[in-house]
DNA sequence: CTGAAAGCGCTAACAA
DNA sequence: TTGTTAGCGCTTTCAG
């Protein structure tokens, strides 16, 4: 650091630092002419305040804290990007932490933001997540917290999500219409509040179809692709095994296609893959990739304007804030008959 | 904020802060009794002291910022993993902030920084930016700085990259075996240190094989896929069309499949294609991508590490922590003989 | 219109 | 071993 300050100022220029705050920030209560004299020599010496000291007195750190299981994935990288527009554009400071799915890393990550890091958080859960003591208790501390996609019901505030039970309703109907009777579902958690609603769709799907217990309809599949990809194997070298496949987040596409090709089984002729998915590449994967297409941008901005809503006003009541904003349903030929 | 704080400690032990913050430290002047009972009841209290308040006094944010193009792409996405690994390992925290590519806002970003707001910076500059006033700025200031991938040659500093040059040659004769005699490099910048490097290593190997001037070679790309799909089509419905096409960065892919796609020109037979990517699904494309695979995870961690070392010990001569790491060329259908 | 002084929370000399 | 004091840089009363 080492940088020019306001006491630098105050002393070249012959005023008070509190002068110099004040026409800094362009008070009414300093003249134009020091006002000039003041902007001209902060230019010159190319003077930057020090936000820390700034946080510290003002109790707050213009810097929100986003928390995400991962960011190699094409649904939260996307919703980063719909975040850091809108932080962009309200001059606040984006800290990322990624929790690799790991609950421990997750309670450690918010009882840091205890100590007043971040003015507020906007989170997606692990999959190992299962009590919410931790967000309690950063939540009763005041610190404004808004969830997207995997949210978490429990505490009191917005969540943004999709309209996660009735795409993939729409999606296990569409497998359905197109001829398959034997549908599997692969999961990547009994906690998280998107696998529950997207396992409740299809089973609906499913009930509404006459086609309920008919054969074992579920993978939990872990975060590890070799294992996930052998699970899937084996399920697919069953001689009951689906002809229908709903892949519950994107990662598991390739284990799915994998799988497929290494015991020789063709999309959409032996078996038919529907995932929830960004990927751009879908339309060129082999065969293109149906996909139930999360509205993550948006979804990402829209967590961001909610939670900027609390930090710029008070009571504001977050709950009200929360939004579900649709998917879309892409047929592809991974689905054709 | 409104936290406990080390004053209120001090109170309700009748001890004075600068006791408390000595025993928080684990101070060996401070007696194991008084330890012992100061960080009881800061557990029973909750406490966790004040990063700002922390900063103001050490000079020192322990946090670093991380500036980039985007995070919707892969090699970036999985740099962000390795860059995270080790900061959380030092226990520094991450700032994100995305260019998009452009000049201006990598320049306030920057500027921002003479703040003092963070530690050291991991970069990965711009396809537009061409001066380099505003690193050299900050650099003066003595704010470490690391780039990698998207090097900036012009500051005495480590840059982290993988083998462009080479990696494109290796691609390039790759396609020409393959029986590839019209070779068209698909660019992005003019200015870019990893485009040149690439194309530099697409022109010798055309060179080394007599195929120079045959062609018009190159293209360079903007950052609208909408155009560059437009632009891609355009070159391929003219009679000499190329042959063999490397695309310098992964995002250009999807424009090429598409395109080949809408002019009903087969990959590997009609046109072979290679890319730099790290897209885990280039396996399951149609066909599937050869790629030129960067070590993404691995130059994140490298670069994190690099900077970290300046941060943590003085007199580290940055420059000497450069790194060259290889990629690899992946072989796969789409260059298919 | 400008300045003096106090304090945000923490820490490092220096005293006791 | 513990306490006193001063100060990191900025802002905000309150006085002048």
């Amino acid at each position: 650091m080492g940088n020019v300050t306001i006491k630098m100022l105050a002393k070249q220029l012959n005023l008070s630092t509190a002068a110099i705050s004040k026409a800094l920030k362009d008070s009414h209560e300093i003249s134009a002419a020091t006002k000039q004299r003041v902007l001209n020599l902060a230019n010159e010496l190319n003077y930057t305040p020090n936000p820390y000291a700034s946080s510290l007195r003002h109790r707050k750190s213009k810097t929100i804290a986003v928390v995400l299981p991962e960011v190699a994935d094409s649904f939260f990288s996307l919703a980063i990007n719909g975040i850091e527009a809108i932080a962009e554009e309200k001059g606040y400071h984006v800290l990322i932490y990624l929790t690799h799915e790991s609950f421990l890393r997750e309670q450690a990550i918010l009882k840091d933001f205890q100590s007043g890091r971040v003015d507020g958080v906007l989170m997606s859960i692990t999959a190992e997540t299962a009590t919410y003591q931790h967000i309690h208790a950063l939540h009763s501390k005041n610190v404004p917290i808004v969830f997207f996609d995997r949210v978490c019901d429990e505490i009191n505030t917005a969540v943004i999500t999709t309209n996660d039970y009735e795409s993939s309703y729409k999606a296990t109907q569409h497998l359905i219409d197109a001829g398959c009777k034997k549908l599997c579902f692969l999961s990547i958690s009994n906690s998280l509040s998107i696998s529950n609603k997207r396992k409740q769709g299809f089973l609906k799907a499913l009930a509404d179809n006459q086609l309920v217990a008919q054969f074992s309809n579920e993978i939990i599949c872990g975060n590890d692709s070799d294992s996930n990809y052998k699970l899937i194997k084996q399920m697919m070298q069953q001689k009951n095994r689906p002809n229908g496949i709903i892949a519950s987040v994107e990662k598991l596409t390739t284990d799915v296609y994998l799988a497929c090709k290494a015991l020789k089984l063709k999309i959409p002729k032996d078996v038919k893959v529907v995932s929830f998915s960004n990927l751009s590449a879908a339309t060129i994967l082999n065969p293109s990739l149906t996909t139930i297409t999360q509205p993550a941008f948006k979804m990402g901005k829209t967590a961001a304007t909610a939670l900027f809503k609390a930090l710029e006003k008070k009571n504001v009541v977050l709950k009200n804030e929360s939004q579900v904003i649709a998917s879309e349903l892409v047929v592809r030929e991974s689905t054709k008959n």
